[in-house]
RNA sequence: GGUGGGGUUCCCGAGUGGCCAAAGGGAUCAGACUGUAAAUCUGACGCGCGAGCUUCGGUGGUUCGAAUCCACCUCCCACCA
């Protein structure tokens, strides 16, 4: 395989915000394999899209011989980051970060191989940092931190100039934790690269610093460029809030549909980033799609990949059996069982209530999960927006909902497919 | 501990006794147009199908009437100690 060379890949497919020494990390990678490591803090039960890019890039390394090390911040992840963030985190309870530590470990090792002898390591840094002691940890590692240089990253300062916000002590050191874990790593793992986002500049810079100083070592640093939207708002989330990787949290069908719904301006950058397609597949795609007229087939591409990538062949077909059902319009030509398939393939579905008599078809929707109020419904009602099996309902039919959802009107007596919108649908059955 | 400045609906941010469910912007949702895209235009945007109900850090008070005035409390920020 006539692979380019890895660095050379990811700029081209624009994966790289900034580097350290830039000739001295390409000779380094093309010399041996490498060891790396990228930090995930469990902020959450499960990653989100955000964390999706540098994971990926660690399997990119793999991918070209470079063992990789993942690492849950069990440490960190009690402390808070204060990189960019304007406000003071609340912190989270240890049992919970160790609940959540657990999920992001389970969630990683679906996208990096961590089976074989010389393969990835999985760690997390409160096998080490939990058991320092202060005065251990002010000696050895904190002599090594000068405030002035602390004070002045970008990454903190807006906290320290700001009128309205502070940062506390235990956020501000943060950075020295992180640092610690890269020497950490660098003496027992021979770990000799860092990566995270652009926002983790700062603190890669400070662990490179740390580790030449306690191990004599000189290690690399590189980060990948924040996602953004070409109309500015924030990538990455929906209605619904953030779009996880867990399927529990976005189910497949949702994820795909994401994906599909991603505008032109963005779609091949979004390729690139987020899918192994080598960049001259990539590009023939544009260019087949620019030649069309219509549709592009790139977001199809996209969302195939990426679902099937996170997911799995299976999730990513029951979310296509969905998609077809709900988009291509014909709902007659469903059968039962077919409707029964598209409630195991995770379309939401919700069991009627056995008693609808004095229940507003927006309070059903509501408590569906359709809609956040019953503002919304009532204006998607007068816009004639809802849609029960194909027929539109309006604002007359509000106090209707018994006879709306009566036997006779359901799909074999029992299923009723509400579109609320263009692109929300909700299975109910009895 | 002292002094000063703040806490408004998801976010930013106006409002300083009635005309305030509270300007404006952003985000979000829906409609038209499209390609489940973008741009544009329109509408919604505290809760409730509705009558109506509940908000402006908290608690009390002044007043016919308070987000707006007073008291106390609380949290945040800056400077000083």
């Amino acid at each position: 395989m006539t692979k380019q060379p890895l660095i050379e890949d990811l700029k081209a497919r624009g994966l790289i915000a900034q580097m350290t020494d830039e000739a001295a990390l390409v000779a380094h990678l093309n010399e041996q394999v490498v060891t790396l490591y990228c930090g995930f803090d469990p902020t959450a039960d499960s990653l989100h899209l955000g964390h999706l890019v540098p994971l990926l890039m660690l399997k990119r390394f793999q991918d070209y011989g470079h063992r990789p090390i993942a690492l849950v911040g069990g440490a960190t992840g009690m402390i808070g980051d204060p990189s960019f963030k304007a406000q003071e985190r609340q912190l989270n309870s240890t049992e919970v970060v160790q609940q959540w530590s657990e999920k992001l470990k389970q969630q990683i090792s679906q996208f990096i191989r961590f089976d074989e002898n010389d393969g990835a390591i999985l760690a997390n840094n409160y096998e080490w940092t939990a058991g320092v002691d202060v005065l251990s940890f002010l000696r050895d590692i904190g002599k090594h931190f000068t405030v002035n240089k602390m004070i002045s990253k970008e990454s903190v300062r807006q906290r320290i100039e700001r009128e309205d916000s502070g940062i506390s002590f235990t956020e501000f050191t943060y950075q020295i934790l992180q640092s610690y874990d890269y020497q950490v790593l660098n003496e027992r793992h021979g770990c000799s690269l860092q990566i995270g986002g652009s926002d983790q500049w700062g603190n890669i810079t400070s662990g490179i610093d740390l580790t030449r100083r306690m191990n004599g070592n000189q290690v690399h640093g590189l980060t990948l460029p924040l996602i953004t939207k070409s109309d500015g708002t924030k990538f990455g989330k929906t209605e619904g809030g953030a779009v996880w990787l867990s399927a529990n949290k976005t189910s497949p069908y949702a994820f795909y549909q994401f994906w599909l719904q991603t505008p032109d301006a963005d779609v091949y950058r979004f390729l690139k980033f987020f899918t192994f397609l080598d960049l001259d597949v990539i590009e023939e795609i544009e260019a087949k799609d620019k030649a069309s007229q219509g549709r592009p087939e790139a977001q199809k591409v996209l969302a195939e990949e990426v679902t099937r990538m996170v997911h799995g062949q299976k999730a990513l077909e029951g979310a296509c059996r969905i998609t077809e059902a709900l988009f291509s319009g014909d709902l007659s030509s469903l059968s039962e069982s077919d409707f029964e398939q598209l409630k195991l393939d995770g379309l939401p579905a919700t069991q009627l209530p056995s008693n609808m008599t004095e229940m507003p078809l927006t309070s059903l929707l509501v408590d569906a999960g359709i809609a956040s109020n019953g503002k919304q419904v009532k204006d998607a009602l007068q816009r004639k927006a809802v849609i029960i099996n194909d027929n539109a309902c309006d604002m007359e039919l509000n106090m209707a909902t018994e006879q709306l959802f009566a036997k006779a009107q359901g799909r074999y007596q029992r299923f009723y497919l509400v579109k609320l919108g263009k692109k929300k649908h909700h299975l109910f059955y009895r």
